[in-house]
RNA sequence: GGGGGCAUGGCGAAACCGGUAGACGCAGCGCACUUAAAAUGCGUAGGCCGCAAGGCUGUGGGGGUUCAAGUCCCCCUGCCCCCA
């Protein structure tokens, strides 16, 4: 075998990446070249955090956009396909108390790996536009639209009950405390603090964010239903109980309640307050005092998910003082509760057992009374051994409500409170405000300064970036390590020039995330965030690649960006992703004992079709779990590369699953992605000893005289065009686009060698202009072993995208089946262009119909023309 | 509990608007090449019955609509995700 007749990636990949950087092949037009002519197209996929290490999810994501890309830039668009880095975060401030390192100089090594990494990828990612939202020149801008937040008053400052890690000595937003309340790094249960936060407004968008989820049709519909549950709006009405002295008479003072049931209202037999309420320190009677401060103190303990979930027991004590029924005039007594939320509402609730599961519950725990006051239509009074009668129906027990349907007494009760004014119809939302402030070190600093005299001050936007200082002490673990550090924090006050602080809370990274793609747009701007025309160029984004588990956070904060943005008139668009591929989970093969719940490395099973416990020889559990070091069934990028090539890599991922879907990462099947490759290449090599070349302009085709295996071929060729381009329009389908340039290689394979000139170019050369953006150094190799780049200043990824010829696709003669009663009984070649009458005559007179019709003649005969003759008996 | 999604050979999957289920690949089996193996090539392959021709059956289970159902409708089961 001579050496040219062997694939041999580790020979070609890196030096084509040599090549591609010389020719910059990859780089964006720029804005007013015309080399480039043609509509923009914006490929991003999400940035990584620089973990160090690129893993199997990383290529996945990588590779997905990479191919939308380079099949756009071969269609003529001017394609913007950057990377960049979501740097700053906990795990480099981790490295560095760990083992000393600075975070800087740790993130920027980790960020010069991965990049290293990414590049074996082949992937035409233009490099020149990285940004690291750790740099200054990055952050700067971060804290400048920080600014932007602050002037429309939608950045601001108040104490709230936050969830702090007493371990980690922050707060943390509520996604990262699991459901048993423990931070999702430190392990430790987390403590409510009552603290001063930053917070942005992101409820005051919440209606726009809703309301322009439908305009997201390039969403998968779930998303767009999780963004939706996520800011739950709900409609209701705020009613306000007057509190009454322990003689009954009013104390002056109101409780007011977010229901969304204010139809309900004449079955609250108790009201509830949340533990952190304020009037609980006033309210509360001398002999409940005790009782309540402990109560108080275990709750603060508690997580909110585990304080309102449904199946856990609810817990409360009574205050010892009571309300008023604004309505009914009934005395009620007023609780604390365990299932109540200080930040959600009102952080009130008037308890209505009957038709509140959780209030049912909480009152079967308690024995307080249950009455009903809606009665299912058409029926008796309803049980209640299971649970609470939530749904709608008729008003009993309502006084002048009594017989209406509920869902107009609701509107009724509305209008009565806000005409007797104790109460109005109000719009609630799940979402809370966005807590944005950390008290670490590895962050962008909030660019605020706090005076005596004049109050918070912004920092003034000719002197950003304010940059974090070097050499603060990261050991110890009290606080935000910035407030540690006086000679930074010492700063003059910008509006009276007397002495100030500077605020020591660094920002959230989603804070840094909810921009950077505007930032590629136009990345090496000094004096903007971003130039006007760039960003009007470039953006919205066309496709955006990444992972399902960004679904609400960075998408969510994301779009509230680019909203506010939009009302500052930075930004001239609502939405900033056009279209979204959530691509599923990379998973590796899972050695596990089910008896001790231990996972074993693949590398320590002795029999992987027997797996065994290495130690105690019991059998292993094996099966698919998302790759991750502590189970052992990850997969390194690198390692596959060097053995079989990244195009190999590149087109396993594609072609193992649908993009959305999970994909079962599978040795044995990378391999035969392997052999396919080796197979592309004898059939080139083969093609090559045999002469054939490609020549610049194509060799034009004489159609009429073509033999009908070149005809077979040809038609094989122009179906893999129409195919692969139909699976790239529309859903994103590169695993059938894969198999595609299979049976196109399997069909050349049959019919190569015995095709005449012109028509085996065809075939080449079509098939290695498909595969371009799939496997972009073979196509590349192949395409110089084939002279189409003589000069060696070209490239297979400049050529045109090929398009298909409908002549090449007509066939002669088609399979017509012949089912009867719609079963499958044969099939006759007919005439393609037959038409129905004849089809039907062509189908009667066959051998099936004879043998299954037994001479009676059909009482139906159903004709497609193309497909198929049913005939029914 | 509410909302959404999914269920197709031994495995990953494919199937436009209801029209030949299982394309393409992995693993398997058979054959060729080879002293042999690897590699490669060719063939085979849902299940059951049959020497074969062929027949029956088959897209989680049950029912329905239709000339025709993986696809549409109803019920059920199991799994996944989100919200509670």
């Amino acid at each position: 075998m001579t050496d040219s007749s062997r694939y041999r990636p580790e020979a070609i990949e890196e030096r084509w990446q040599r090549h591609w950087a010389e020719l910059r092949l990859d780089a964006t037009p720029e804005l007013d070249s015309d080399d480039a002519a043609g509509e923009p197209f914006y490929a991003l996929s999400m940035f990584p955090y620089p973990s160090g290490s690129l893993h199997m999810g990383h290529v996945r994501n990588y590779v997905i956009t990479d191919v939308i890309a380079r099949v756009q830039r071969m269609q003529g668009r001017r394609v913007l396909h950057p990377m960049g880095w979501d740097a700053f975060g906990l795990p480099a401030e981790n490295a560095a108390i760990e083992r000393g390192v600075d975070p800087g100089v740790w993130t920027d090594r980790n960020i010069a790996q991965m990049r290293a990494q990414l590049q074996r990828l082949g992937l035409s990612i233009d490099w020149d536009r990285e940004v690291a939202t750790c740099h200054a020149d990055y952050y700067r801008w971060t804290q400048w639209l920080f600014l932007q937040f602050l002037e429309a008053g939608l950045a601001y400052r108040r104490e709230a009950t936050v969830n702090w890690d007493p371990i980690d000595n922050t707060v943390l937003a509520n996604e990262q405390v699991d459901a048993e309340g423990r931070s999702w790094r430190s392990g430790a249960l987390v403590e409510k603090r009552k603290l001063r936060q930053w917070f942005l407004k992101i409820t005051a968008y919440a209606d726009q964010l809703l309301d322009d989820l439908p305009q997201l049709q390039g969403w998968p519909e779930r998303v767009r239903t999780m963004q939706a549950n996520w800011i739950g709006r709900s409609s209701g009405a705020e009613l306000q109980f007057d509190v009454l002295t322990p003689d009954g008479s009013s104390s002056g003072e109101r409780i007011s309640v977010f229901t969304t049931r204010p139809d309900t209202l004449y079955g609250a037999t108790y009201l509830v307050l949340a533990p952190e309420h304020p009037l609980v320190a006033t309210l509360t009677r001398a002999e409940q005092r005790l009782q309540v401060e402990a109560f108080c103190n275990l709750v603060s303990r508690q997580s909110d998910q585990d304080r309102t979930a449904d199946d856990r027991p609810k817990r409360g004590v009574p205050i010892g003082a009571s309300v008023r029924n604004p309505t009914s005039g009934e005395v009620l007594p007023l609780w604390i509760a365990d299932y109540v939320l200080a930040e959600y509402g009102t952080g009130a609730v008037m308890g209505v057992p009957a038709h509140d599961q959780r209030d049912f519950l909480f009152a079967r725990q308690y024995e307080l009374p249950v009455r009903q006051v809606i009665i299912p239509e058409g029926s008796d009074e309803h049980a209640y051994e299971g649970g609470a009668w939530t749904e709608p129906g008729v008003m009993i027990h309502s006084g002048p409500y009594d017989g209406l349907p509920s869902s107009e007494a609701k509107q009724r009760i509305i209008a009565a409170a806000e005409a007797g004014g104790w109460g109005q119809g109000r719009v609630q939302y799940r979402l809370r405000d966005w807590l944005i402030s950390r008290q670490r070190y590895w962050g962008c600093p909030i660019p605020a300064i706090h005076c005596e005299a004049c109050g918070v001050v912004p920092v003034p936007k000719e002197q950003l970036p304010v940059e974090l200082p070097q050499g603060v002490s990261l050991e110890g673990r009290g606080g935000s390590p910035l407030a540690r550090l006086e000679s930074w924090v010492r700063v003059a006050c910008p509006c009276c020039g007397k002495p100030a602080r500077r605020e020591t809370d660094t920002m959230d990274t989603f804070m840094c995330s909810s921009w950077y793609y505007l930032r590629y747009s136009d990345p090496k701007n000094g004096e903007q965030p971003f130039g006007r025309r760039a960003v009007d160029h470039w953006l919205p984004v066309d496709q955006y690649v990444g992972g399902i588990e960004h679904a609400i956070l960075h998408l969510l904060y994301s779009r509230f960006f680019t909203k506010v943005l939009r009302d500052r008139g930075l930004l001239s668009f609502d939405e900033p992703f056009q279209r979204l591929l959530t691509q599923g989970m990379v998973q590796g093969i899972t050695y596990k004992n089910s008896h001790s719940g231990k996972y074993v490395a693949p590398a320590d099973v002795a029999d992987l079709s027997d797996p065994r416990d290495p130690i105690s020889g019991e059998p292993l559990e094996t099966f698919y779990e998302k790759m991750s070091k502590s189970k052992y069934n990850g997969v390194d990028p690198a390692v596959v590369i060097d053995r079989y090539g990244a195009d190999t890599a590149r087109m396993f991922i594609l072609f193992k699953a649908p993009p959305e879907k999970d994909l079962e990462w599978d040795d044995a099947d990378v391999e035969g992605q392997f052999r396919f490759l080796q197979r592309l290449w004898r059939l080139v090599d083969g093609a090559v000893a045999r002469g054939v070349t490609l020549p610049a302009v194509p060799t034009a085709i004489e159609a009429a005289e073509l033999s009908p295996g070149e005809r077979q071929l040809r038609c094989a060729v122009h179906t893999a065009i129409q195919a692969i381009r139909e699976d790239l329009d529309g859903d994103v389908q590169l695993n059938t686009a894969v198999s595609e340039l299979m049976k196109l290689s399997n069909a050349m394979a049959a019919e190569l060698e015995k095709a005449s000139a012109p028509v085996a170019e065809e075939a080449l050369r079509t098939l290695l202009l498909l595969l371009a953006p799939f496997a972009p150094h073979l196509a590349e190799e192949l395409w110089q072993k084939l002279e189409a780049n003589p000069d060696g200043h070209s490239s297979v990824h400049r050529q045109r995208w090929p398009l298909h010829d409908a002549a090449a696709l007509v066939r002669d003669m088609i399979q017509l089946v012949i089912q009867v009663k719609g079963k499958v009984r044969g099939s006759l070649e007919v005439p393609a262009d037959a038409d129905a009458a004849t089809l039907e005559k062509l189908a009667l007179a066959s051998e099936v119909a004879a043998k299954w019709l037994e001479g009676q003649p059909p009482r139906r005969v159903i004709v497609v023309p193309g497909k198929l003759v049913n005939l029914v008996p």
